[in-house]
Formats: structure tokens, sequence, C-alpha cells
DNA sequence: TTAATTCCTATCTGGATAGTAGGAATATAT
DNA sequence: ATATATTCCTACTATCCAGATAGGAATTAA
């Protein structure tokens, strides 16, 4: 239950690594072997990473990535709805509704209260909270 | 992002039927029907409600299900637990070296927070918070 | 004995997640 | 110029599991 995607915990260990090397770039191979994270699968990530602004990237010889901004200034949240978007734990939080049940769907002020909490939780922390652990 | 299983869906709305037909007990088929779940698959959840002792049942002609507790005794986390198992973000939650990063995982006390965080909302929410919108 | 119900076990299926493959585009160094 | 190292793009494959269905056995009341 709630469990968290393979990818965006890869995302958050090549992260955590980027951030333990602020003055650098380092490669996609790099990171996928220092974190044990398949290569292929990693450069994916990457991409979504840098579209969301989080890090930076040269292609070409010598290229690679670094991070975007500070790590306390990149907050888990950030990092989590880069990678699979915003937390919805059902349908309907969106709109009113957007589930089978419509107007009389009971559980979802319930739900709506868990995602605030989630989060509120995740945009409290920051890269640099997590990567020291 | 952390949605929410049909099963745990179908089973809230299931309870919140019977939390508001306190004094009989309903079918399966019936609360199938009212809260709009399939007929055969519902049967699963309603026994490991039961199982987990959150509503009592009677087999043959007349039979059915009913709360077997007091909605207000009843929290959300019970439902949800009795449905899906445990809250778990990531594999290591439960024990330090779950993971392939061994004791060196950075992210694991996140993660034992956010679980802790999600824990602590859904046990104080109770059915009767929920029935009631 | 019939009808209504819970309960049990097995099976199917679609879609998502995780991962792979191949190569195009780009930059550097020599 | 050319070789090399890198990001970036697109497509494909495999595996798993949630969601759902099917058929009937066990149980109980009328």
């Amino acid at each position: 239950m709630f469990s968290v995607s393979a990818r965006t915990q890869y995302a958050i260990r090549a992260m955590t690594c980027l951030a333990t090397k602020p003055d650098r770039s380092s490669t996609s191979a790099e990171i996928a072997q220092a974190e044990n994270i398949p290569a292929k699968y990693l450069e994916g990530i990457l991409s979504r990473l840098k579209a969301f602004g989080l890090i930076e990237s040269e292609r070409g010889k010598n290229g690679g990535y670094r991070m975007a901004k500070n790590p306390s200034d990149i907050t888990m949240l950030e990092i989590v709805e880069a990678i699979d978007g915003r937390i919805k734990p059902v349908t309907c939080v969106d709109a009113i509704g957007a589930c089978a049940q419509g107007a009389a769907c009971h559980p979802r002020n319930f739900w709506i209260g868990l995602k605030s909490t989630i989060d509120a939780y995740l945009a409290e922390r920051t890269l640099k909270d997590v990567a020291q652990g």
C-alpha cells in the first residue's frame, strides 16, 4: 500500500548522488554505477528531472549532469512530482464528480485531507535533508 | 502516485454502507448494488474485513453482514490495513538492509517518516467521520 | 427440500511498470 | 577531419498484478 515506484526511488538516489558532487558534472553511467541503477533506464529519469528544472546537462564528450539548484532549495515533493506527477490517492481529488459516486462521494474530503498531509510532509523536506539521512 | 487501490475504496464504501444500517444485516448483493461494486469481487473484500474482525456475518438464508463494532471505534487505518496490509512506501521500512543499499540507504528515515505521517492521519479518522463526509 | 446466502478456489485479462535496444544529435579532443 | 564520448529520442518487450469473473461447496432458514 502506498508503495513508491522504482522510478521515484531511482530519481531520489540519483539526486542525492549529484548533490554530493556540486562542483563537477557526472555522467549518467557514473550515477548508474554508483547508485546501482539500470543505466539505460536512468537516462529517461534524468531527462524528466531536467525537464522539471531540477538538474542541468551538457551533451557530447565531457558532458553530464549537475544540480540546477542548491539541494536545500529542492523539496522532495518537487522530485516526486517530476517523476510520477501530482499525488492523487483517488481520481476525484481534483474534481468533484470525477468518480462514479459523483457528488455523493463521502470519502472525498478524507482523501483530499490525506493528499494534503502527504504533500505537506514532502514539501517540508529538502534533498539536503534526505541526502544526510 | 500513492493511489489507493479499488479494493480499498470498495471496502470503505462497503463499510460506510453497513455503518448506516447498524440494526439489521445486509447481503453482499445488496451492498454491491447500493455502492456500485462488482458483486463477486465484493465477496472477497468482505471476507477480509471479517477476518480482521471489523464485520460479522451469518451464512445461509437471511444471512448477511453487519458491523462488529461501533463506526466511531473503527479507524480508517484498520480498514486500509485489513485490505492492503501495512503501509510500506519502500521495502526497507521494516528492516534496515532490506533494500539493495543496505545500511547505506540514506532515504530510509525519510520514508519511515512518511509512513508514520500517513499512519497517523488514517488512525485519527474513524469510519464515522468518513461516513458523514 | 428448496432457496438464499456466505465462503472457497481457480482462472482470465488489460494495463502499467520496469527494463532493453538502437541509433540520432551533439560536443570535445586530437 | 575524425574518432570518441556523451545526452537524447523512439520504439519495443517482458513481467507482474490489480481487477474481475466463474463455478460450485457449505450452511442456514423457511
